[in-house]
RNA sequence: GGGCCAUUAGCUCAGCUGGUUAGAGCGCAUGCUUGAUAAGCAUGAGGUCCCUGGUUCGAUCCCAGGAUGGCCCA
């Protein structure tokens, strides 16, 4: 019981404080969020807080509001790009909680894939090759366990709400038959094929590596200047682009190139479109190279750049389309544009073999050319590479120089030392080889314009989602699926014994999806079946190969594309999972627009026809101080459980609230500090409702109509703000919602309606009907006020609830057991009054005068004086002065209150300048508090 | 190099369809209060609205170019 409640006997009283109603609650103004987080933490985990909720709000006919989780990656620790986005998941799926919604929340995890294979063979000390699959795949699991429960404990540790007991891991058998179950659709539906494409490829290891198996070292290499001449009429045509006279003169084009045993492979050279270049006559000669690099290309030559004649200029443009002969081989070699042709090095004439380089690739699928690989897996020549099969890559090297030189074709040939890609293990070089891969046709069947007139269709924010997204399918080349590692779900693809034939069957993988389904629960990991059972455990009856008929067949090894597993987390969680599809929602940071958003509206598209959410909100990144963005390297990196740590997680999610989270956001100390103030402020608020409404019995609360004028338009403007922040919430415009609430707490109540309110609450008698009125407005206020911050300050809202009489609490156990208030009319007149008041009670608070010092005089127009008038005392007891000495109406719009100082004395308990001495006992008292005083009770 | 985005007081942000003495919170300074007190109130300082051109009677707001930073590509 607090001590300032305890009655007191007037002729015992000595000091008139003991005889207020003074602030008092367990609330403590200082949070130590970092220490007692926790305890509400497993408060919410003991009484089921969330899972209730949502069942009450099934019952009750929510309706089903469905954010779904693009998956982290199993991983590493958290940083505050994790915290936002997880916070901002939370907050939204709070609101949807709050008000009445059935926001089912399935967090889930990304958990196969190369970084976890890496860290897992790093781990082991063990190379790739000498581990059996299975075993790597085991172990692969446990790491990724291992992180999904680092991370899980953190993000709990944040405060969210959500199924995490129970969360979709793509590493879940029914999840992996989800994968090849929409792989069995795209095979079906014609979107699945196999192609060529250009991979890292490490020919001692006969593996292909991803970009981050490869280091950069100094290696040395043959550089050779190449003609590449024309017949007649390939002459004719040339000379014909450079408009000059052919006088039957030979002519060729010069590539620069330090891989000749790529030149096999050769079917183009590029050249830079807008660019110049010359035709050069030199030694009886003509050669065509940049102008821009003529003296450098000359030199080759062994002559001076003035030795060659330049017979014409023409732009690159002019020579597209052109042709000249391969230098050994018995074919042609067309000329063709490439932006990344540079004028630094070499001719400007880049000999292109699509088959062994990326840029090569591209070229080569822009113009259609021939995608040659004359190349096997341990880096020997085929037959197609004409001379130099059955010769290893790099042996036959020299010789290709001598024979190139021994036909003319060779200008010069130099040792050249460059940087060049190794394998990271074996520390051999690598080369480019074109291998066969799954791929997902985009141009196939209309995909790519199916999946772009669906784009408008979604609810993009901000609104520039969707021209980003519309580029980003526009402009992407078709998707590679599959990858040459263990740990991952596998593309079910069998080759044909008979005729090599590769083939991705429907029936195929629904036998494997089927037994992924049935049998994985019973596995380390479901798809290991791939790996240990026999081709015949996968094959449909009488299966036989569709190109030549062939009944024997072999399986393949390739696994499929991590971002394809995230990419049908719908179709798994959601469809598969009895959930409502397509989702309400995605929100992931706008380097997803690249992965998760993309690969779930195609695999959707492709699939069902439609995207697979209704609306998508995507946020800028969590950057430093000065606008950089964060590296563990650059050491401005900020780990979310350190910063929990000693920030408290309801500051860090009130400072995600606080900042504008489409756009990029800065995060430092200062930016923590700053926000932690107003987290004070906010904090405190909560605590004065608290300290107020501790001895309202439940019996006394005091129904709206009956309340005093002053706190009915303070409800008023209570009922403005729930109105304004539910709206900002559905909107997801929680910045906006902040704005509102920090406004609220300083604008209406700290400077306004708290400090008129102290009167009534302190100096009354404690059951006095006013006093009650008072109360009942602070309590709704608190609940309101609390149910509102709720989603950003879930912490502190819980705990401001929990600190709330049981009787108070009523049928709501947990803050987030309260519904969001309902309003729908909006009270003008009553929030005019409300405006007039504060703006009446600044004018008095200006004067710099301390409480109760003055009286006042107001005058205002004719309008509202008989609604001031009706005030009553509430209208002084507003402007805290001692007495209202009248209500007049201005001549104008305007309003002023007139002032003098107070007529009485000032009272000992309450402080206001009254007359004093009515009551012998107290002569220092005014006649209302002689008389409470009075009929104080006597003390115990 | 390309696409998309951002840039308003020290910090976080408002500024609706072009005309405002460009606002708020936090911070800072000064004063008050000491019955919200490791709190509260009042007053005040602080801004070439990234830069340069242009359109307009008038631009923080529209257009063009540029700078810086971010995301995604090359």
């Amino acid at each position: 019981m607090p001590e300032t409640r305890t009655p007191v006997h007037p002729a015992e009283i000595t000091d008139y404080r003991k005889t207020l109603n003074l602030p008092a609650t367990d609330f403590p103004m200082r949070a130590e969020l970092p220490k007692r987080e926790p305890a509400r933490i497993d408060w919410w985990t003991a009484h089921d807080t969330y899972a209730k909720r949502l069942e009450r709000n099934r019952e009750q006919g929510g309706t089903p509001w469905i954010l779904h989780d693009g998956p982290p990656y199993a991983n590493g620790d958290l940083h505050m790009g994790h915290f936002l986005n997880r916070f901002l998941k939370d907050a939204f799926v709070k609101i949807a909680l709050l008000d009445g919604r059935w926001a089912d929340f399935i967090p889930g995890w990304d958990m196969h894939g190369l970084p976890i294979e890496r860290e897992t063979l790093i781990h082991l000390g063990v190379d790739f090759h000498k581990i059996d699959p299975i075993e790597l795949r085991a172990r692969c699991k446990e790491r990724a366990l291992y992180w999904l429960d680092r991370q899980r404990r953190a993000m709990l540790r944040m405060g969210l709400f959500g199924h995490y007991a129970r969360p979709y891991m793509t590493i879940a058998p029914a999840f992996e038959a989800t994968i090849v179950d929409t792989l069995a659709d795209l095979a079906e539906s014609g979107q699945l094929y196999k192609g060529l494409r250009s991979t890292l490829w490490c020919v001692h290891d006969e593996t292909a590596l991803a970009e981050a198996e490869i280091e950069y070292r100094e290696r040395t290499s043959p550089s050779i200047y190449v003609r590449f001449a024309a017949n007649a009429a390939q002459r004719a045509d040339l000379v014909r682009r450079f408009g000059a006279a052919d006088d039957a003169t030979p002519l060729s084009i010069v590539i620069w190139t330090t891989t000749p045993w790529t030149l096999p492979a050769n079917v183009a050279i590029a050249i830079k479109p807008d660019a110049q270049y010359g035709l050069y006559r030199l030694g009886g000669q003509d050669y065509v190279f940049a102008a821009e690099l003529r003296a450098s290309v000359v030199a080759q030559f062994g002559a001076a750049g003035g030795d060659a004649e330049e017979r014409a200029l023409a732009p690159g443009e002019a020579l597209l389309g052109a042709a000249v002969r391969h230098p050994f081989l018995d074919r042609d070699s067309l000329v063709v544009g490439a932006d990344y042709v540079d004028l630094v090095t070499g001719t400007g004439a880049v000999h292109t073999a699509p088959g062994h380089g990326t840029d090569d690739f591209e070229t080569g699928v822009k113009y259609d050319l021939p995608i040659l690989n004359p190349v096997d897996a341990a880096g020997t020549f085929l037959s197609d590479a004409g001379p130099y099969a059955g010769r290893n890559i790099f042996d036959a090297q020299q010789q290709i120089v001598d024979d190139l030189a021994a036909s003319g074709a060779l200008v010069r040939a130099a040792a050249y030392e460059h940087s060049y890609p190794h394998c990271w293990r074996c520390k051999n070089p690598v080369i480019f080889r074109a291998t066969a891969q799954w791929f997902i046709a985009l141009d196939a069947n209309g995909l790519r314009e199916r999946i772009e007139a669906q784009i408008p269709n979604v609810a993009w924010l901000p609104a520039w989602g969707e021209t980003r997204m519309t580029q980003m399918i526009a402009n992407h080349p078709e998707w590679c699926v599959s990858r040459q590692r263990t740990w991952g779900t596998p593309i079910p693809a069998v080759a044909c014994k008979t005729c090599g034939e590769s083939i991705v069957d429907p029936r195929v993988a629904r036998i494997a999806a089927e037994r992924f389904r049935r049998e994985g629960p019973q596995l380390t990991n479901a798809s290991d079946i791939w790996w240990t059972d026999d081709v015949s455990a996968f094959l449909p009856v009488d299966f036989t190969c569709p190109k030549c008929g062939g009944t024997t067949f072999e399986k393949e090894f390739n696994i499929v594309d991590i971002w394809f597993e995230s990419g049908v987390t719908h179709r798994a969680v959601l469809r598969d999972g009895g959930l409502p599809w397509p989702a309400d929602l995605y929100l992931e940071g706008s380097d997803q627009f690249r992965g998760w958003f993309r690969s779930n509206l195609i695999t959707a598209v492709a699939t069902a026809g439609v995207p697979p959410y209704k609306g998508v909100v995507s946020t800028g990144m969590v950057v430093d101080a000065e606008g950089r963005a964060m590296h563990k390297s650059t050491g401005n990196y900020i780990g979310a459980v350190d910063a929990i740590e000693k920030y408290g997680a309801d500051v860090l999610r009130l400072w995600a609230a606080s900042v504008e989270y489409t756009a990029d956001m800065r995060l430092g100390a200062k930016m923590l500090d700053n926000v932690a103030n107003v987290y004070r402020n906010l904090r405190n608020r909560l605590r004065f409702f608290l300290s107020a409404v501790g001895d309202l019995p439940a019996a006394a609360v005091v129904p709206r109509a009956q309340l005093e004028p002053l706190d009915r338009l303070a409800l008023a403007a209570l009922d403005r703000l729930a109105r304004e922040v539910v709206e900002h919430y559905r909107a997801f415009r929680l910045h906006d919602a902040y704005l509102a609430l920090v406004a609220f707490d300083n604008d209406d109540l700290s400077r306004f309606y708290i400090a008129a309110l102290k009167d009534r609450l302190y100096s009354s008698a404690p059951d006095a009907p006013r006093r009650r009125s008072a109360q009942s407005a602070l309590l709704e206020m608190l609940r309101t006020v609390a149910v509102l911050l709720a989603p950003v300050l879930s912490f502190t809202s819980e705990e401001a609830w929990q600190s709330l009489p049981a009787e108070l609490r009523g049928e709501f156990e947990s803050i987030f057991d309260v519904p969001f208030p309902h309003v729908d009319a909006r009270d003008d007149a009553a929030l005019a009054q409300w405006q007039l008041l504060k703006d009446l009670r600044a004018l008095v608070a200006a004067t710099g005068a301390v409480d109760f010092a003055l009286d006042a005089r107001v005058e205002v127009p004719e309008r509202f004086v008989e609604p001031l008038t009706a005030l009553g005392d509430n209208l002084r007891e507003a402007l805290i002065v001692s007495a209202l000495l009248g209500i007049a109406p201005s001549d104008s719009e305007a309003w002023t209150v007139r002032t003098e100082p107070a007529g009485g004395e000032k009272c000992a308990r309450c402080w206001k300048y009254l007359p004093l001495g009515g009551d012998r006992a107290h002569p220092n008292l005014c006649a209302s508090c002689a008389q409470i005083v009075r009929e104080l009770p006597p003390a115990a």
